[in-house]
DNA sequence: TATTGTTATACTCTATAACTATA
DNA sequence: TATAGTTATAGAGTATAACAATA
């Protein structure tokens, strides 16, 4: 196999110039190829990282609104809902009426979710463990409270 | 302004459970904070950052044909067409005529392409500070060293 | 036959804006 | 008035597949 189509951060005899002096470079190139190494751990469940990014937080976040979860994710409303009609359409989650508030709706997993999930996550930590393959425990560590500085970075000085 | 409406990583309060733990979610995260910032810095000109990733390539790679940038920057050939053709509209990259060839074509920036690349760069650098800036420059390289590792990570054992 | 660029089409992910029903 | 969810629409960015011209 060898991959014959996955993605090539450096193609020999190819000048990238300033492109491997940027952070965001680095970042986009691993983010690539860490997506499409999910994408085939996960291909057999339906399941995306987005997907699984909500099932998660809405397993240890039950009761969610969709506008939290917009929120969370960082995404807008309307993703949020064609995201849980996916998920509600696979079977895995539900919304629920919210006693107080008839205009919202509390998220929760279903059954069939959380037990799905079980597996699903077993199969992202594998496809993260692939990825970081050539890194050592201490150096993740590293990586990922160096990363978590960028996600916090403001805009002004 | 505080950034009222960019991406929070972690919400106080949210469970994030196995997403905390993984290299993959961390990157994301980064990921979407740097293109924010990158967005911020060349909103002015038009560019998004592929559109920078293309300049860039070509213009330190003068005369590579559309299949070879579309291998380069690992995406389709469809893709590439639709960049070329924005980036021409702009005045700032050129399809060439290819003497042996008469199918392909060989890409070039254009003067005002060359000349704008250099502020875009400054911008682009600028933005890729703002994002370390909670960083040295030692960590920076490290950073850059393992994401490199991510980027090469093979599928199989 | 194979390759280059192109077009057509579609799907994902994102956004904004307007709408509805409630609060 | 404001909020929660929804719908409509649009724009990137990606993909596959088919095509014409050329190799």
């Amino acid at each position: 196999m060898a991959d014959p189509d996955r993605f090539v951060p450096r193609v020999p005899g190819i000048r990238y110039g300033v492109l491997d002096e940027l952070a965001g470079y680095a970042v986009r190139r691993a983010q690539i190829r860490m997506y499409e190494l999910f994408a085939e751990s996960l291909e057999q469940w339906g399941i995306t990282p987005q997907r699984f990014s909500a099932m998660t937080i809405v397993s240890l976040n039950p009761g969610l609104k969709l506008t939290e979860l917009a929120r969370i994710m960082g995404i807008a409303r309307s993703g949020v809902v064609a995201l849980v009609d996916v998920l509600e359409g696979m079977g895995y989650m539900e919304r629920q009426a919210v006693p107080g508030d008839a205009r919202a709706f509390s998220l929760v997993l279903t059954p069939k979710g959380q037990t799905d999930l079980v597996e699903i996550t077993r199969a992202v930590k594998n496809a993260d463990g692939l990825a970081t393959r050539g890194l050592n425990s201490e150096d993740v560590a590293v990586l990922r409270a160096m990363l978590l500085r960028i996600s916090d970075a403001p805009s002004d000085a």
